[in-house]
DNA sequence: AATATTTGTTCAAACGTTTGCGCAAAGCAC
DNA sequence: GTGCTTTGCGCAAACGTTTGAACAAATATT
C-alpha cells in the first residue's frame, strides 16, 4: 500500500504541480501553518519554518499565483496597452515599465491596439478579466472618446495614461513637455541663424502634436520671426513617406524654408532624402531637427539632431505612480507628471563649427 | 433597512466586481445555472441564456479568469522571454506573437533577462508563478546550461525556443534558416563580382552566429574564393561600435577587402561610418550587407542590403507551434520550424546598374 | 494556586468559477 | 396510469491559497 502511494505520487511531481496540502501532508502540518510558514508569519516558529522551507526548496514548490490572487483579490498583474510595440518610442518605454513592475513584483501583460479604437476596448476588456491592479495606457490614434476608459475607473482600478492623453479629459498621466521640446528644437534652429523653418505637423488631435506646434510657434515669435502658415505641413509624420511628401511640398513654396522642425524622426529621415536628391546641402541650406531620438538618427549622413523623450524613464515613472495610486486607495487628486525632454545636437543643424 | 442596503449594493457596484452569484440572486437562479448560460451549455434553455446574458451585459459583469483558471487549470496565460525588447528584431517578433496569442485567447506576458542568465532564471520562476500554459524563449548571450528550462518541461509545460537556441539540446523551436542567410548574402556580394569578401562574426557558442558564418563560408567555397581567417572578425556585433572597430580592424590589413558580410546590421552600419571617414566608396571599393533588416538600413546612404528575417512570421509561428503541443499533450517528438529568410538587397551592394 | 499572557498551531470559511451528478417536470410510448 | 427518455436546472465539491478566530500548551503574573 505504502510503496504504491509514493509511486503515485512520484509519477505525479513530474507533471502536476506540488501544492501547499502537499507540503502540509508529508510535513504532518495544517495548510494554514505551512501557508504562514511561507509567507514568514511571525507566528510560527523558527523551527518549523525551516522545516517547510526546506521541503519546499526540495520539492520544487511554486506558489499558485491564481490562487493566492483570487483569495487576496490581487493578481500583481499590471496591464499595458500601446499602440504599437515596434518603433523604438514604445519598446523602450515597455522596457522601463517592465523592469520597474517586476522590480515591485508585477508582471506586465502588453497588449498593442495598433491605434484602432475597437482593439483598444476589446484590450481593455481583456485586461479587466485577467484581473489586472493597473492599466498603463497610450492611447490610440483613432480614439477619441473616453467611454471604456470610464469602466476600469468606475471599477476602481489606477489607470494610468503615458505619452498620448485625451484632450479635455482629467486624469492620471505622466507626459513628456512636448511644448518644451518643440520649443528648444526651434530655438534651436534660429540659434544656428535659421530664418525661414517650416514644421511638420501632426494631427492636431493628439496632444503631442498641438503641444510641439505651440512651442515652435512661441519660439518664433519670441525671437520675433514671422510665422508662415504655408510652411506648416499638417501630415501622418509616422512615415518617412509622408515626410518625403511634405518636404516636397515645401520645395515648392516660392519662399523655400532654411530649416525644418518636424514632430518625427521618419518624417525628417524623409525630408533629408528628398533634399539629397534635390542636391541641396544639410544643414547648410536646410537645417533638420526631428522629434524622439530614433535609433536611426545617429546612422544617417549627417546624422539628425533630434528631441530626446526620456521614454524609459516615463516608463519607470509610470508604474511609480500606479504604485502611489494604489496605495492611496481612495482615489485622490488626479497626478500629472512632465518629463523634459533634452535637445541631442547632431550636424544635421549645427551649421556654425 | 431596505434603503439601506440599496445603497450599500449602489456603493459596491461601483467599486466592487459583480461576480456570477450577483447575477444568480437577481435572477433567482443557482450559480451553476448562471455559469452554464454565459458557457453557452446546451442543458440550458435559450429564454434563460437571454435572461442571463442580458443581465451580464447590463451590470457590466467581467468574467474572473483567475478564478476560472483555478477550478480549470488553465490561465490562458503565455510567457515569452526576450533578451530585450527594444531592437526592431525582438519588438516585432513579439508583435507577431500578441497578435496569434489573443486570437487564441491568451494573454501575454512579457520578460526581459537583459542578456543575464541569473534574469532568465528569475523569470522562468516568475512566470511558473503566474501560471501560464507555455514559455516561448529566445535564450540570453550568457545562458549556457538548460537546468533552469528542465523545471518548466518537467511541469509538462509547453516550451518553444525562438531565434536562439542552445546548441546540442532536442528542444521545440523556431528558427530561421541562418545558413542559407549567409549563404545567399555572400554569393550575393560574389555575384556582383566581390573577390576578397570580409565577415564579421558573432560569439560562436550561439547557433545563429555559426550558421551565418557557415553559409558565408560553403558560399565562398562554392564558388572557388579562398578563405583567409584574418577577414573574419569575431566581435559582439550588437554594437554601432563593435563594427566601426571591427572595420578599423580589417582596413590594416595587406589586402583590404573588397565586401563585408556581417552577422549584424549595427555593425555593418558602423563598418559605413568608417568607410565614409576613410573616404572609401560603397558600394565600388567596399561593398556591404548585414544581417535583420534593422529600420535603419533604409536610411543610411547608401542604403543597406540585409537579410530580412520574417519576425512577424516567427513570433506567429512560435505560437502556433505552442498550441500544437498544448493539444498533443503526450509529449510527442520535438519539433523544429525553420524559416527561410529574403535578401533585401539595396545600393549598398549593388555595383552593377 | 488560580488566572492572565504569550506562543505555536489548527479550523473553517472565503475568493469566483466549473462540473459531475442528481433530481424534478414534462413529453412520449405503452 | 406506469415506465422511459428528454429537457432544464440545482447541489455541492473542487481548484490552491489566505486569514480571522479559536484553541491548546507553556510561561508569566498575581
Amino acid at each position: 500500500m505504502r510503496t504504491i502511494t509514493i509511486q503515485i505520487l512520484a509519477k505525479r511531481r513530474e507533471t502536476k504541480q506540488v501544492s501547499i496540502t502537499d507540503l502540509a501532508k508529508q510535513l504532518g502540518l495544517s495548510v494554514s501553518g505551512v501557508s504562514r510558514a511561507l509567507n514568514n508569519d511571525s507566528r510560527i516558529s523558527q523551527a518549523t519554518k525551516q522545516r517547510v522551507q526546506a521541503l519546499a526548496l526540495q520539492l520544487n514548490y511554486q506558489p499558485n499565483h491564481l490562487a493566492a490572487g483570487l483569495r487576496k483579490g490581487k493578481s500583481k498583474l499590471l496591464g499595458v496597452i500601446v499602440p504599437y510595440i515596434d518603433g523604438r518610442f514604445f519598446a523602450v518605454v515597455i522596457k522601463g515599465i517592465e523592469l520597474a513592475a517586476s522590480q515591485a513584483g508585477f508582471s506586465v501583460i502588453i497588449c498593442q491596439s495598433n491605434e484602432e479604437v475597437a482593439h483598444e476596448r476589446q484590450n481593455i476588456e481583456t485586461l479587466l478579466r485577467a484581473q489586472v491592479e493597473g492599466i498603463l495606457v497610450s492611447v490610440s490614434r483613432t480614439t477619441h472618446d473616453f467611454a471604456h476608459f470610464e469602466k476600469v475607473q468606475n471599477r476602481g482600478i489606477p489607470l494610468v495614461f503615458f505619452d498620448r492623453v485625451l484632450p479635455g479629459t482629467e486624469v492620471n498621466a505622466v507626459l513628456l513637455d512636448d511644448y518644451t521640446g518643440g520649443f528648444i528644437a526651434t530655438e534651436h534652429l534660429i540659434e544656428q541663424g535659421c530664418q525661414r523653418i517650416g514644421h511638420f505637423a501632426g494631427p492636431q488631435h493628439l496632444g503631442i502634436y498641438t503641444h510641439r506646434r505651440q512651442g515652435y510657434l512661441d519660439a518664433l515669435r519670441k525671437h520675433g520671426l514671422p510665422v508662415a502658415e504655408e510652411q506648416i505641413v499638417y501630415c501622418d509624420p509616422i512615415t518617412l513617406d509622408a515626410g518625403r511628401e511634405a518636404m516636397r511640398q515645401v520645395l515648392q513654396l516660392p519662399e523655400r524654408p532654411d530649416a525644418i522642425f518636424s514632430s518625427s524622426d521618419a518624417a525628417i529621415a524623409g525630408a533629408l532624402q528628398v533634399l539629397e536628391e534635390h542636391g541641396l546641402q544639410v544643414p547648410q541650406e536646410v537645417a533638420l531637427a526631428g522629434f524622439s531620438n530614433e535609433m536611426f538618427t545617429s546612422l544617417t549622413t549627417p546624422r539628425l539632431t533630434s528631441v530626446d523623450q526620456c521614454c524609459e524613464q516615463m516608463g519607470e515613472a509610470a508604474v511609480r505612480l500606479f504604485l502611489d495610486l494604489q496605495q492611496a486607495s481612495p482615489p485622490t487628486a488626479t497626478h500629472h507628471i512632465v518629463l523634459q525632454p533634452e535637445l541631442l545636437i547632431r550636424a544635421s543643424s549645427l551649421r556654425n563649427s
